[in-house]
DNA sequence: TGATTATGTGAGTATATAATCACATAGTAA
DNA sequence: TTACTATGTGATTATATACTCACATAATCA
């Protein structure tokens, strides 16, 4: 069984997870790779209503994703920790896997 | 704006990210990094109910993170993709900066 | 055969999350 | 001052998710 340390980090870890676990957040950090954006770009970029990105983005400033600087009227924000991406790179190749599996399947058909 | 290959992407990727994204799924990684195991011996090891425990698998193997062989009455469960792993080490360089971040606010005091 | 064990699943409930709309706030500039 | 713009937030609704309990299934063995 678990301890109590143990059960703390799986917490945190999976509330780091949950923040990048939305098709919408994942092309916000997609679009935030190349650079720091105002939430006006990033609601554009990802066709979505910006109160709606507004939430998202502080979700996953919350999580300790993004950090943000004021500029005027604008809010810029970026990638806090650009080991990020390395993540996608874990989850392509989890989705290479499947795309073989449905090859193979295929093939027997 | 995205267009429909890049929404359907992400969408996959969510999925994944989804999939990982609860602190019991963790423990189960977590788990399941040491070798494969059954149902029975992983909701004793998690600490939680055998029916749970039976969900969140078939979510996982759903997602593509996991696979299983039946050997007699059990079923063993095992990580199709080592490089899971590596997604928790992008988690825990996030939960390092927040530590990190949470100090120095303790030392502005 | 019946009893036992491991696993999976339907149904119900509780909770969390996402999206939308309207409005509030705060910075800017005329 | 007023008007304008970018952002954030309260309230609502819709949807998804997690958990529990009871039961179903399937393999094993006496």
């Amino acid at each position: 069984m678990l301890n109590k340390d143990k059960r703390l980090l799986f917490e945190k870890q999976a509330e780091i997870a949950r923040a990048m676990a939305h098709p919408l957040r994942i092309a916000i950090i997609h679009f935030l790779k190349d650079g720091e954006q105002c939430v006006c770009d990033i609601a554009e970029n990802v066709g979505s209503e910006r109160s709606n990105v507004s939430r998202h983005l502080s979700v996953m400033t919350g999580a300790g994703l993004l950090e943000y600087r004021k500029d005027g009227l604008k809010v810029i924000y970026k990638l806090k920790c650009i080991c990020i991406v390395d993540f996608f790179s874990c989850v392509t190749d989890v989705l290479k896997r499947q795309a073989k599996d449905s090859e193979k399947l295929l093939k027997a058909l």
